[in-house]
DNA sequence: TCCTAGCAAACGAACGTTCGTTTGTATCCT
DNA sequence: AGGATACAAACGAACGTTCGTTTGCTAGGA
């Protein structure tokens, strides 16, 4: 019946996702986990701690998604399939940490907060990477901006938490293509 | 030296936009126009009304573009492109009242929530039909789903909010057109 | 002269956090 | 094996502060 220090920090990311940073009090944690408020200082050191962790944990993910698409070999638009469904699955399958990184980085103290906007950059930098590999191979065309072209690919794919739910007709591999898809066909030559 | 409600409404806009609802104090609003906190009560009943006011405002800007959009006579891309500038239009002219409309709406009570939802739904449908519209008249490709191709468009619009500043070196028309040349190379046939 | 905008003061509730204390559970010594 | 020790987890009460809101009053303009 005892909980752990990690057990606060998924409580913390599900209720920050639904209600806010600002919308959730140390006692609406506490139940959430059947504690009392102050129990919780036990395993952590304050509400903020706690935003830094779902945050950090949030862009972690990404990173490591983003890493792991960008090693794949061959043509610049299988990788940029590959950073299409990484960030499908990182968003579907750590929901609550992906929505508090997306929607509550604000309530970030500025120290913490800037680190995150660096490790937004260097996420949206994959992106423009790889989209500037395929201006200069000639499969995209030569006047798509990649950065404009980036920030558009990422708008799309942020906006899948405010409306996409799995367990409906179209599963997560058939968004993907329908998205790159889309996208491609925006970019390439010809 | 006399402040109007429109005044009350206009800074709460502002604060709820830049701080967040919770974020937002009354007494921070007081401040914002060199009042007490409790001297807005002259003007307004509580807080809740000035988020309903702003969102409510933000809902109807929206939805006068897309009407005047929808009215355009041509082919449905023209009208396509008439919606991703007018929507463009709306962000920037009235960005406060609309990133609280697109941000804090869920602090709504359930109530004005479902009213505001519905507005959203109303809008989106715009897109949904203009879409189809292309589709039925062979511009855009057959398997273009109206659904998922508004949500992408309406995406990228939103999103637009998050990172587009004005004063740099591309203007609003540029970048509507940027936006609708991408969205309508990946709509259309051959 | 009355109406309204605003102030000053205060309300009760909730906030994040701290405190002293209790509880349960390992660990070690004998 | 059994009793003392240590520690982490949680409690319950209270801290000072801030919250949204209410009340009663005053000054100024129509």
């Amino acid at each position: 019946m005892s909980h752990s220090r990690e057990d606060v920090i998924s409580a913390a990311g599900r209720l920050f996702a639904r209600d806010g940073y600002h919308g959730t009090s140390m006692r609406d944690l506490g139940r959430e986990l059947g504690l009392l408020g102050s129990s919780l200082y036990s395993h952590v050191q304050g509400k903020q701690e706690l935003l830094v962790a779902v945050v950090e944990r949030g862009a972690g993910f990404f990173q490591a998604a983003a890493d792991a698409a960008l090693a794949v070999e061959g043509p610049a638009s299988e990788r940029l399939r590959r950073l299409i469904a990484g960030h499908l699955d990182v968003m579907l399958d750590h929901r609550d940490e992906v929505r508090t990184y997306l929607n509550e980085a604000r309530s970030l103290e500025p120290a913490s907060r800037e680190r995150v906007v660096a490790a937004r950059d260097r996420y949206e930098q994959a992106f423009r990477t790889v989209l500037k590999e395929g201006v200069a191979d000639g499969s995209f065309r030569d006047d798509v901006d990649p950065k404009l072209a980036g920030i558009f690919v990422l708008s799309i794919l942020n906006a899948v938490d405010r409306w996409y739910e799995e367990d409906g007709g179209l599963d997560r591999a058939a968004l993907a293509s329908q998205i790159a898809d889309m996208v491609e066909r925006g970019l390439r030559t010809g």
